[in-house]
DNA sequence: AATAATAGTGAGTACTCACTCATTTTTATA
DNA sequence: TATAAAAATGAGTGAGTACTCACTATTATT
C-alpha cells in the first residue's frame, strides 16, 4: 500500500472517533440539512431530533457552518478515493481491455457510492452555490487529482486507437454528461417511476460508444 | 394566433403590470435570492437594495415566498413557450431538414433564453428540492407538454430513418443530457475560462449524431 | 478513593426574522 | 382646490436565531 494510499484510509477511518452522541447529532443534521436546506435548519430543531442539548452540538463543533463542513468534506475525499486508487490502476495494468469495459466497471463504482451517500451528495450540491470553500475545496481534490487521472485514461484509449482523438477534456465532458444525466434521470427525475434499467445502460453505453468509435 | 398562443402571450405580458416601486422589489429579490439563497435572504435586505419600506413588499406580495414564486413562475412559461410553439412548427414544416438542422437550432435557442434569465434559472434550481411546488408546476407545464412536443419530434425524425429507433424518451433523456451537460460547462463550471465555442459545439453536435446514428 | 479532565446540559444572551398596522404621502377624481 | 382612494411607510410584534456559559454528570488517571 503506497503512502497515499495509507493517506486516504486515515482520511476514512476518521469518522471512527466520534463519540456515541456525535454520531446522532451527525445522522439528524445529515437528515434535516439533506431535507430543508442548510440556511432553513435550526441547531435546535437537529440537536431535538439527536435527542441531545443544543449545548452539545456547539461543543463538538464551534458554529453551525463547521458542522456543515464536517458532514461534506469527508465525502469529497471518498468521492475521489477510488478513482485514483483503484480503477486508474485497473487501466493501466490492462484490466479493462476496452473503453466499454472501462465505463461499465465505472457505472457500477459510482452507482454504489451514489446509493450510500445519497444524503450528503444532496446536500453537497444543494449547498455549492452558497459556500464557495466548497467549491474551491472540491477543485483542489476533486478537480485536480481526478480529472488528471481521468486525462491519462482517455489519452491511454485514444492512443489504443478505441475513442476518437476530441481534446481529452471535450471527451470526459461528454461522458460525464452522459453518465449524470443518466444516474440524475434515474435517481432525481424518475426515483419511484419504472425504469428498465438494463435496457437503459444498454442505450446509455451504447450511445457512448458509437458517439465516441474513432472516424476511420 | 390560436387561443393557446393568445393565452402564453397574456402570460408573458403579466409582468408589464407592474408599478415601479414593484419592478425594483422584483430586481432586488431576483439579485439576493440567486446570490444567498431564499432562506437567507431576509426581506429587510431586499426593501434595502430596492431602495424601499419592507412593509411595501408585503403590501405587493402576502408572503415571502409569494415573492419568491412571483419570480420563477412566468419564467416557467418562458420556458415552454417557444418550444411548444415556434419550434415544433418549424420541424413539422420541415423548416429542420435533419435532426442536426433542429439540434443545432434548440441551441441557439436555449441559448438565448439561458443568457437572458440567468438568475432567475439559477433561484429555480437552487430552490426546487426545497419546495415541492415548484417540481409540480414544472411536471404541469414543462413536464407535460414540452415533453409530448420532444416525443412528437423524436419519432418524426425516427420514421424519417435519420436516428436510432430507441425509446422516444431514452433519445430525449441522451439528448438533453448532452446539451445540459454543454451548457452546464461552459456556464457554470468554466464561465471564466478559455472555451472554444465553435469547436466545443461541433463536438457536441458531432457526437450527438454518431450517438444517435442509424444501426443500418 | 481522590483528583482531574472531559462531556453534557439548558436557561440565558443579544439579535434577526417575517409580518402588521396606524399613520403619512401620493395620486386620482370632483 | 377640496376630497376620496390608493400606495407607501417604518416603528412595533412575538417568535425564532445561533451561540454562550455557569454548572452538573461521567469517565479516566493517580
Amino acid at each position: 500500500m503506497s503512502r497515499e494510499d495509507q493517506m486516504i484510509e486515515e482520511m476514512f477511518n476518521h469518522e471512527g472517533g466520534l463519540t456515541e452522541r456525535q454520531k446522532k447529532i451527525l445522522a439528524a443534521a445529515i437528515e434535516s440539512f439533506a431535507e430543508k436546506g442548510f440556511s432553513a435548519t435550526s441547531t435546535k430543531e437537529i440537536a431535538q431530533k439527536a435527542g441531545v442539548a443544543e449545548g452539545t452540538i456547539f461543543r463538538h463543533y464551534k458554529t453551525k457552518k463547521e458542522l456543515l463542513m464536517s458532514i461534506v468534506t469527508p465525502m469529497m475525499i471518498k468521492l475521489m478515493a477510488p478513482v485514483i486508487i483503484k480503477d486508474i490502476n485497473k487501466v493501466l495494468n490492462h484490466d479493462h481491455q476496452t473503453f466499454e469495459d472501462f465505463v461499465r466497471a465505472m457505472i457500477d463504482n459510482r452507482r454504489k457510492f451514489l446509493k450510500s451517500n445519497m444524503k450528503i451528495i444532496k446536500i453537497f450540491i444543494q449547498e455549492i452555490p452558497f459556500h464557495p470553500e466548497l467549491k474551491e475545496q472540491f477543485i483542489e481534490h476533486v478537480g485536480s487529482k481526478v480529472f488528471m487521472r481521468l486525462r491519462q485514461i482517455v489519452v491511454y484509449y485514444q492512443e489504443e486507437g478505441q475513442i476518437i482523438k476530441l481534446p481529452p477534456d471535450t471527451v470526459i465532458r461528454l461522458t460525464g454528461s452522459t453518465l449524470i444525466g443518466y444516474f440524475v434521470t434515474q435517481y432525481a427525475i424518475l426515483p419511484n417511476s419504472e425504469w428498465d434499467d438494463e435496457a437503459e445502460v444498454d442505450a446509455t453505453v451504447g450511445f457512448l460508444m458509437k458517439g465516441l468509435a474513432t472516424g476511420k
